[in-house]
DNA sequence: CGAAATCCGAAAATATCTTTCATGAGTGAC
DNA sequence: GTCACTCATGAAAGATATTTTCGGATTTCG
């Protein structure tokens, strides 16, 4: 029962290929091919009517539409314009095609290029698709909040124990949680005003999106952080935060590219806390560096 | 440089308002109105449409279709395309905004954008600065490696077990010490042939120097892994790899860029080991995917 | 002042986009 | 293995948007 239309709204202007990675695995056969074609060439398909594009990937005009719906526009026709906009700026912002994938036998030298290339892909990606309504809302949730609990299992749980690490600097109770049984037993303390927020690419890690449920029915406000908005997760989310999808190679893991789209998200949300409560946290995150500099010897091991 | 007012030109990009200019005076009142329009503000031409910019304009659909006309499109919905292409490149070509400070008063749309665009640069100068000789060197001596041990405090402790987790996931014996205890004790067992890596982005942490000059004593590789390639840590390090830092600003926390560099940097040598030992980590990594899969929620994989 | 040329918009004609609906393929239950 | 069910899919009907047509209104020039 989430119907969270009010989410998923406003019509991308760069995201989009970064949107077609997040949505394909939820788009059907012939919806990926229209979505495929898209991604890979909005110049040429700019040019086309839902006729043209509907013949050129084999597919109905009914589709194609379909398609657009589901890359969040109204209909085909602002798919379209969106298009010639995206052709505009690939156009005056030279072609990024280093697209090749990692190799096994690519020198260091490569793989260290491609590596940060990919990851700043990624970026860019995450932030033309975040949200950034719903983003205020969790800044603002989480700002008044008597505590906040994080969840995430595996690569995600680093991200959540980076965001509680920060959170703790400038004051507010935060706590990441890796074990599912601690989480749980933790989230029956939640209640109204309290925050959780949940953090998985997939959305569907059980061991996540069981204390996130356990918070949601507890009044708490919940968040996830996911790659897949419309995962299972998201039913007990109040917001829901869209962390941008890469592609992967056999050598780079999915959990590479979405580590980094996670942090920046979580980056986000702990300066919008911090903006909000800068009264408090300038002086302590002051203060916590202080309390570390004696731990930097400028010359004494201690 | 011949003058063809007679539309012999290809649908302008960028010119268009140079275009409306030039075409002015052979104008007829009611269209000039429309070319004025659509020269103003693209953008929010681009959105109507023709009964939508006849309205505006106080004009009809007849006129506008003869304005796109003379401004050398086929008919009004090429001159929109090209209308949502001016007004994506005017988007993106307003960008450099963000180059300074995030401030207290940002709005949060801001805050994703700097925050974004700083950390892209931080990853552009930790590829450019990474010495891929080093690189080379200490992936040689981390694939053949009887163990791996890992030290980081603080932040730099997440990107260590970050990058531990990854190393078992391809079947190395890894494992990230962020109890200085500990780590040290760990690090007397170490001997020639095994590897210590050092996290540190101050390159003065004591408790992170300590356990690497133990195992730098005991015949270990050592490694560093500092923004401060000429700090203490260096002294006990065979290999230094040096992070980028990036300019801080009250509310932005060096910890946020330094870990951006470090992990690309742990990503860099991750899939350099990878690479290495392909022939045991190809199957190490699928043998892991596998045996998550159960603890997501069934849920269609197309 | 009158006539011709031109401009202009209402409305018809056409192209394009959207919705509906029936079909068939795939899936899970029995 | 079969049946019932769901869901993806495209054909075609329906709705919009765009283009064209055409006649009235305005301007220009004799």
């Amino acid at each position: 029962m989430k119907e969270s239309f009010s989410g998923d709204a406003p019509p991308a202007p760069a995201a989009l290929a970064a949107k077609v990675r997040t949505l394909a695995p939820t788009m059907t056969r012939s919806m990926q091919l229209v979505a495929e074609a898209v991604a890979g060439d909005p110049a040429g398909c700019a040019a086309l009517t839902v006729t043209g594009l509907a013949e050129l990937t084999g597919t109905s005009e009914a589709t194609v539409v379909r398609t657009a719906r589901l890359l969040g526009y109204p209909g085909y026709r602002d798919l379209r314009l969106a298009l010639a906009g995206l052709a505009a700026q690939q156009q005056s912002g030279r072609a990024p095609s280093v697209t090749a994938d990692i190799a096994v036998d690519d020198p260091i030298a490569d793989v260290v290029a491609k590596l940060a290339y990919d990851e700043q892909q990624t970026l860019a990606d995450t932030a033309a698709g975040l949200d950034t309504v719903q983003l205020g809302a969790v800044v603002a949730a989480a700002a008044a909040a008597r505590r906040i609990d994080i969840y995430g299992v595996g690569a995600s749980c680093l991200v959540g124990m980076d965001l509680a690490q920060k959170l703790l600097r400038i004051g507010l109770i935060a706590h990441a949680h890796s074990d599912p049984h601690l989480a749980v037993t933790n989230a029956v303390q939640l209640r109204s005003g309290d925050v959780a927020i949940a953090i998985t690419h997939s959305g569907s890690t059980g061991d996540v999106i069981e204390p996130l449920r356990v918070a949601f029915d507890r009044g708490a406000t919940t968040v996830a952080i996911t790659g897949r908005p419309d995962g299972p997760v998201s039913q007990y989310a109040d917001h829901v935060l869209t962390t941008s999808t890469a592609r992967e190679s056999e050598l780079r893991p999915a959990a590479m590219s979405s580590r980094t789209s996670q942090l920046l998200v979580v980056d986000c949300l702990f300066i919008g806390v911090a903006q909000r409560t800068y009264e408090t946290a300038a002086p302590a995150l002051s203060d916590s560096y202080e309390a570390l500099a004696h731990r930097h010897s400028p010359r004494s091991t201690r």
